[in-house]
Formats: structure tokens, C-alpha cells, sequence
DNA sequence: CGTCACATTGAACCTCTTCAAGCGCCGTGG
DNA sequence: CCACGGCGCTTGAAGAGGTTCAATGTGACG
């Protein structure tokens, strides 16, 4: 366990294919993890929030590559330091549990990928929310080019939805980073 | 392990929301696996042919429900004779394998719904192909309409996507259910 | 104060959906 | 045996929703 290191906005923390010596835990910030598909365009398949563990998406190689959506601090660890330890049982189990819970997100993503622009970009700020242990006000820590590659929508068109949510009276955006949610359990 | 039990067509295995009591290992056939979506619509998220292990998407309860494509055979295994034998090390690490396996597939499927109706359904065939251990000829065991609730689409437009790879030569339908692809490595 | 990056808004276009109709196969029953 | 009905597949035409291209707006920073 190191201490933990800073990381500037936009800057790189590990790049797909590099080998994947070690494991990440994010103290401050937001972090993005994406594949680069190929025709060029850019796919997000998750953000990463304060608390949070990524970095095991390999055994050997990373597949897919992380920035820094925000400036960011970031405990990065040795993987061997924790494999050595174990044939250990315990161990096992967690990164069992750390994989299913990526299992479901993965999931839950595939449905949303399903439903229309509103849906979407609702199911992304109920996510938001729900990482961020907030329930009514959360602040987006990334741009609509984030969360458009993450929709798999345009920049238009979140940025489209979220304005329409607002006529609707549905959410508030005081400032473009920040949301009210008006009816954080009815919105669907 | 018991001997194998005969499932019919469209006959439940198991649904949404019942114990999870037992492992299916299919022997011959093919299987559906589905949730029921809010607006009533099914979003199929896996199929399964011979040889694959399935029932493991949950600790207590199914999260899902699975339906026969085809007649099939089935090995039902209580999950209970398999969790006594262990705390057992390789058992774990078998499960942590499956898990990241379906973990894969979830993200790649993920890849494909964000593309055109065209190239899911040229992304469903290469799956099916490597699922069927074929290279050119496969063997279509599901219906169009299970298809298409597979790829997020339509039957109509699951339909037309194959009449129109047809005309492009760049597959032959002798009948509906069985597709011949023409090349099977530059079909993107 | 100018610039740059990001966000927003408008209008034309395109793809997929929706609605509707027709076809072919197969099992059932008169 | 043939007629009928059901089911699944195909095809056509109109409509909706998102993308694309283009222009404008806005805040941060040198």
C-alpha cells in the first residue's frame, strides 16, 4: 500500500493493453474507464467514485484504459503484494464478490442500453445518485462527452434530454454540474 | 447429479423470483434466459446450448426466468451437494472463472448493443458460430423473436437485416433457421 | 479582453419502429 | 384427403426518435 498519488484531469492512469501489475483505489475524484471501439469512437463502461476499487478488469493485460475525469487522488496497489499472500481464502472470496457486483452493473447497464434517450439519461442520474449516497441533489462530475459515451447517445442529445427534463419540471440544473432531482422516486 | 430430465419447447425451467435451490447443466437443446421488463417487454440476456452451466445468476432467489428454445435435456444438480463439499479452494476458483467468463460476455454484448441493426445481428451470428463450434454453417435454435429481444431490436427489423445480408452475398438462408456465412472472418 | 472548451439550440436527415398485410408451413379436425 | 387456423417469417409504407451538421451561448483562465 502506497501512499496515495494525485492525478491531473484528463491525465492517464493505466492504458489498455499495459499489464496490470497493480490495483487502484480511488480516494477523491472521478475516474473514467473506456474502450476505444474501431471505428474510432469512444466507449465509457464505467465511472469510478471515491472509495471505489478498479484495475482488476485482467488478469494479465488491462482492457480497458482509465482517466481522471476530475483531479483525483489514488492509492495504487501491488498486486503481487496481495496474490502472494494467498492461496488465501478470504481473498478469494471478496474478488469473487468485487467481480459479481461488476456482474450486475454490467447487467443493469445492458437494460438501460435498451430504452430510450430519457431513460437513459434518468437511470444515469439515479446511478449518480446512488454512488454518490445522495438522493436529491448530486453533482456531475464529468462532461456530457462522458456521459454521452457512456449512454451511447450524443452530446446532443443528453444535453437535449437533460434541458427537456428541466421544462418538465422534472429535475433543476442550477449549474450545468449540478442536478436537483424533484421526484427522485417517481422519475421513470 | 441426477439423470437428465426432457424439457419441452417454450416450457419453463425456471422463473424470476423462485429459489435458487439448483445448477441446470444442458446436455442437448438450446435455452433462453430473460427478465420481464417494467412496460411488460422481455429482454433475453443470454442463450445457452449443450455443454453450458446455467442457473447461477443468483445467491438465493433467480434474478431471472428460463425457457427451452428447443426440446432439451437437462442435468438439474442441487446446489446444496456442491456448496458442502467446500470451502473448497478449486471449487471457488471455478466459480470466480464462470463468473468472470459471463462477466465478459455481459461487457461485450454491452459493445454490441451500442452499434447499428446491421452489425448486431452480424455480432449475434459470429457469437452463435463460436458458440456452435462451426465456421460457416450454423443452426439457428431460436426463433426471430427471441432474436430480436437479444439484440434490442425488432422481429421485423431482424428479418430485413437478413434478407438484406442475403442480397449483399454476404450470407444464404437455405432456410430460416439454418445460415450459411460466406466470410466468416471479414463480416464487420 | 480574447480565447478555448464545453454546453445548448435548431433543422435536415436517416435508421429503426410501428402498423398492416401477405406468405408458407404444419397440425388438427371435418 | 383436404380445408382450415395458428404460428412464424417476410415485406411494405408511414411515423418517431436520434444523429448529424451548423450556429450560438457561456464560463474559466491567461
Amino acid at each position: 500500500m502506497c501512499a496515495p498519488t494525485s492525478y491531473a484531469r484528463n491525465e492517464e492512469i493505466f492504458g489498455e493493453g499495459e499489464p496490470a501489475d497493480f490495483l487502484y483505489k480511488l480516494e477523491t475524484g472521478c475516474v473514467r474507464a473506456y474502450h476505444t471501439l474501431d471505428n474510432g469512437r469512444r466507449q465509457l463502461v464505467a465511472f469510478y467514485v471515491a472509495g471505489d476499487l478498479f484495475g482488476l478488469d485482467a488478469r494479465e493485460l488491462h482492457t480497458i484504459s482509465t482517466e481522471a475525469t476530475t483531479p483525483c487522488m489514488i492509492r495504487v496497489i501491488k498486486r503481487k503484494a496481495l496474490m502472494s499472500r494467498g492461496g488465501d481464502l478470504a481473498m478469494l472470496k471478496h474478488l469473487l464478490d468485487v467481480t459479481a457486483v461488476e456482474l450486475r452493473r454490467s447487467q443493469s447497464h445492458n437494460l438501460l442500453l435498451l430504452q430510450g434517450a430519457q431513460e437513459r439519461v434518468v437511470g444515469f442520474l439515479h446511478e449518480m445518485a446512488e454512488r454518490e449516497h445522495r438522493q436529491s441533489e448530486i453533482e456531475l462530475h464529468m462532461t456530457r462527452r462522458d456521459i454521452a459515451d457512456y449512454l451511447g447517445l450524443t452530446v446532443e442529445t443528453v444535453s437535449r434530454t437533460l434541458s427537456l427534463l428541466e421544462t418538465e419540471a422534472a429535475i433543476s440544473l442550477p449549474t450545468p454540474w449540478r442536478v436537483v432531482l424533484h421526484d427522485p422516486s417517481a422519475l421513470n
